[in-house]
DNA sequence: AATATTAATCGTAATATTGCGATATAATAA
DNA sequence: TTATTATATCGCAATATTACGATTAATATT
């Protein structure tokens, strides 16, 4: 085996699921928290700021975009990455609402 | 290659990134949403709720126990699992700041 | 045009994850 | 004690991820 049943899943646990895959490195945390950060994309600076080799920040650029988290726009030889508005705050307040969604109060067991 | 490289990262992205790592699976997801919807522990029934192995199940039980988000105690025979409020409750803060990190207002370019 | 700069992709090796059958362990019930 | 029930663990095969050197593609500079 060792592939993730995904038909038996719903919709919205797919989808959280790979948006969270997608953040769930500590790498790409890093080259997030540097685009905010800097306020504005940092392009390839990334590789030299981590210390990662250029290969492997644009795989992890690549996995971002791939989720819709983060998109790049040319600019002259290099590429300029920010977080995508929509994407980033739609995933912030699904998260929201799902940690939201166990109160603690009502708790019956354990 | 292919181990992550931890030592360049920082406690705070790599914890952050073991915990969403721990949740970013919809077999996990599913397994949270049960265990809060019957705001109770649901034991072995989650294997028959959703449509995977008992094995399968224990082991991403185990998982999600290892990451601190669930805990469980013996009742009987069966085990039963339930959140870990404080564990739930510091990742539900720690992803909201990082998700308001992002304001929107001060964008200066893509 | 020739050269430099930047980023993406390819290929590869190492490691991790996923899922499950089979088996082991532990606690209750007969 | 001997089932019965519930969960955990082992072992395995399939697949996915991580990292990087080397190469390619595309734009800029000279």
């Amino acid at each position: 085996m060792g592939l993730t049943k995904t038909e038996i899943f719903n919709e919205e646990q797919n989808q959280l699921a790979i948006a969270l895959k997608a953040i769930a490195h500590p790498a790409r945390i890093a080259i997030l928290q540097q685009i905010i950060a800097a306020k504005a994309c940092i392009c390839g600076d990334l590789a030299l700021e981590l210390g990662l080799a250029q290969a492997t920040i644009s795989q992890h650029l690549k996995e971002l975009k791939t989720a819709g988290i983060i998109k790049g726009t040319i600019e002259g030889v290099s590429v300029c990455y920010c977080i995508n508005d929509e994407v980033w705050n739609k995933l912030g307040t699904q998260l929201g609402s799902f940690f939201a969604s166990y109160g603690v109060s009502a708790k019956t067991c354990c």
